[in-house]
DNA sequence: CAGATTACAATTTACAAAACTTGTAACCTG
DNA sequence: CAGGTTACAAGTTTTGTAAATTGTAATCTG
């Protein structure tokens, strides 16, 4: 019986939840693992059975948040209407809930720009689950495509400026309109170039 | 007669010469106001007259450099050939020319990365700059085009994962071939879906 | 009197020493 | 023996202090 009362599963849980709310108030710089650990009744020794080290539990953090943040845009891809509205509707709500991450949740909107600029495995998977999401939308969209995930991949370039945390920070102190127009413009002028010579229908 | 024997403005060229030279291997946290005065045989106080702050200088150094690095493109722009072959090749040499200076002088692409967070007017201005050259190339290009103005802001914006120096660091680690492909593939689309619906000709 | 210097206050940086943190291995305990 | 703790070395951060830097105003000088 484990001395804090909770199984392996259940310990990383609460190790992972601690460390967010740390990460929250002070950023993935300034939260120590020795904390977290006295916050769980452990020593810190005790987390390496489960976090291969500082960063491991960093990752963890933001693949838990990452995992939050994905729920609305889901629902999008799994809604109903046309499939061209719900890819401009599933762009324009990334592009909303980023800035809103980044204006209210800094330090945990840092550590996933952090992880994003070292190219960490959470995030490359990240990445690859927006573009499947995009590659269904464009699919669904235009059903000629021959290639829809490389079409996908073309508008994920296209629209970096909207994601990637780093200028989704840069661009926060320009209005929401403009950020937003101008995200449309690009989005309409790719998918537009993407199916130029689709047959119709 | 001033005390260096240099005019006002040639003093400020040495100033910024002096400053780029030691923002070249220093960074521009670390070269001082105070060596660069000494450098020309003055006190950092005669600085001041010619250079609001050192923020001022650091400005007028990017400047300097940016104006350097617009000269290939510019030549580009003025060349012969056809007008979409070259913009493509502008926006090709453009990505060149950022990665290669990423690598070969980082402290002063450091300080462009820098100046381009804080969206100074240096920057902005050239900004500014490379949107004409695009909207040139453009209406070259298309002559039916209704505004390249707002067209050449489309692809500025589709592109910027190519241009802005914070992306363009990152993504270094990256091979040439796969950047400057993906690159032309999103320049391709856009420039297609910008261009669909103009007349013939 | 234009172009400089000197003096100075406020701020920032450099640096050494102390304190803290991270990750590991030996050991403990129920 | 699974799930811990303790001890420890190496590395990192913090702290206090001295030195340096920045920007300004008064003053100097040719």
């Amino acid at each position: 019986m484990p001395r804090t009362g909770l199984n392996a599963g259940e310990l990383k849980e609460r190790a992972v939840a601690v460390a967010s709310e740390r990460m929250a108030v002070m950023g993935c710089d300034k939260f120590r693992v020795t904390d977290v650990a006295g916050a769980l009744g452990v020593s810190h020794a005790a987390l390496y059975a489960h976090f291969s080290g500082k960063a491991a539990l960093i990752d963890a953090v933001v693949d838990d948040w990452l995992d939050h943040s994905r729920v609305p845009l889901a629902e999008i891809v799994a809604g109903e209407g046309p499939a061209q509205e719900r890819l401009r509707l599933w762009a324009l709500t990334r592009l909303r809930l980023k800035r809103e991450a980044a204006r209210k949740e800094p330090h945990l909107f840092a550590a996933f720009d952090l992880l994003s600029h070292r190219l960490r495995e959470v995030v490359l998977h990240h990445i690859a689950h927006q573009r499947l999401e995009i590659t269904t939308l464009l699919a669904e969209a235009y059903p000629a495509l021959p290639d829809p995930e490389h079409a996908a991949k073309v508008v994920q370039a296209a629209l970096v400026g909207y994601s990637h945390p780093k200028l989704v920070a840069e661009y926060l102190c320009l209005p929401d309109e403009e950020v937003e127009g101008n995200l449309l413009a690009v989005l309409d002028a790719v998918l537009k170039g993407l199916t130029a010579e689709l047959p119709q229908g």
